[in-house]
DNA sequence: ACAAATAACTTGTATAATGCAAGTGATTAC
DNA sequence: GTAATCACTTGCATTATACAAGTTATTTGT
């Protein structure tokens, strides 16, 4: 029946759990894919209660897989601005099935009126909307970038 | 790890991290469900090298939350079968998009022809596969348990 | 029938990850 | 200029995981 052709180091499973096989890294891309969440103070505060120095840990390792980029804030010289990247917002889908499982499983569970309306419409107006709003984002931040740049 | 930490925690994503938030529960569903794995040394012989105690645990565990099931092996009395229920194969949607994603972001990541073509076709034939054989496979357990059980 | 091998664990201990509290250094507010 | 705040870092206690060895019931070989 089976080939044992992806039990190897290839499997994709295996390689996907290397990223974000722990208990909060999918809490992380949750907070910016969904909650609108950009900054350190902001991760710090969702209530599941991260020590501080795993969120640290987090964002950098995140930043190294390439899944977020860390951007200065326009308004604030102390805090930092985190952004998905493309790449990041490629885990929209797993996200997705994610949350549609977790509704499905526990009735307890409870989403953003927005992402109710998502998965009911399956998914690709919301994802089409957060690419948008991303680029827009990052555009801006670059705009700040370059103009404190050249200063 | 799988604390409930999350008793006042209605985010669905919070809640599923509580069941499959680590290193070594989805490799388990995932050997169960698309590797056609079934008892424990085959477990312990995927290529991630996973160690008893942990697997011993994320059995129980699994069994628990009512994902899988075990049955006594119709073939050998020192042995067990376990199998996925109908909420371990509820995890489909999320094991697929998960191999997706592995697939798009590293090339090096190679599966089955079967998980393959279930990727290109939308994944429902798959699905639909597993289910039967699933159901195919309990029924014979079932049988063979009241079999051996009337003696 | 009996010894040896095996499957499926359990137990003990070393190591790595995480949780928690306190500290630091650069802003920012007063 | 001083105090408060933010985004971390550091140190230490606790927990989880890795590794190795032991245990028990079963099965295999002779």
């Amino acid at each position: 029946m089976q080939t044992d052709l992806n039990i190897d180091c290839r499997c994709p499973t295996s390689l996907a759990l290397d990223l974000f096989g722990d208990r909060w890294t999918l809490l992380v891309i949750r907070d910016l894919m969904f909650l609108g969440k950009r900054r350190y103070g902001e991760f710090m505060a969702s209530h599941e209660g991260i020590s501080t120095n795993i969120l640290a840990d987090r964002l950098h390792k995140l930043q190294q897989q390439g899944l977020i980029e860390k951007f200065p804030d326009p308004d604030s010289a102390r805090t930092a601005v985190y952004l998905l990247t493309e790449s990041g917002l490629d885990l929209y889908p797993i996200m997705l099935e994610i949350m549609c499982w977790g509704i499905r499983s526990d009735s307890r569970a409870r989403v953003t009126q927005e992402v109710e309306q998502a998965i009911n419409g399956g998914g690709a107006a919301l994802r089409q909307a957060l690419l948008e709003q991303n680029h827009a984002e990052r555009a801006a931040l670059k705009g700040q970038l370059s103009a404190s740049g050249s200063e």
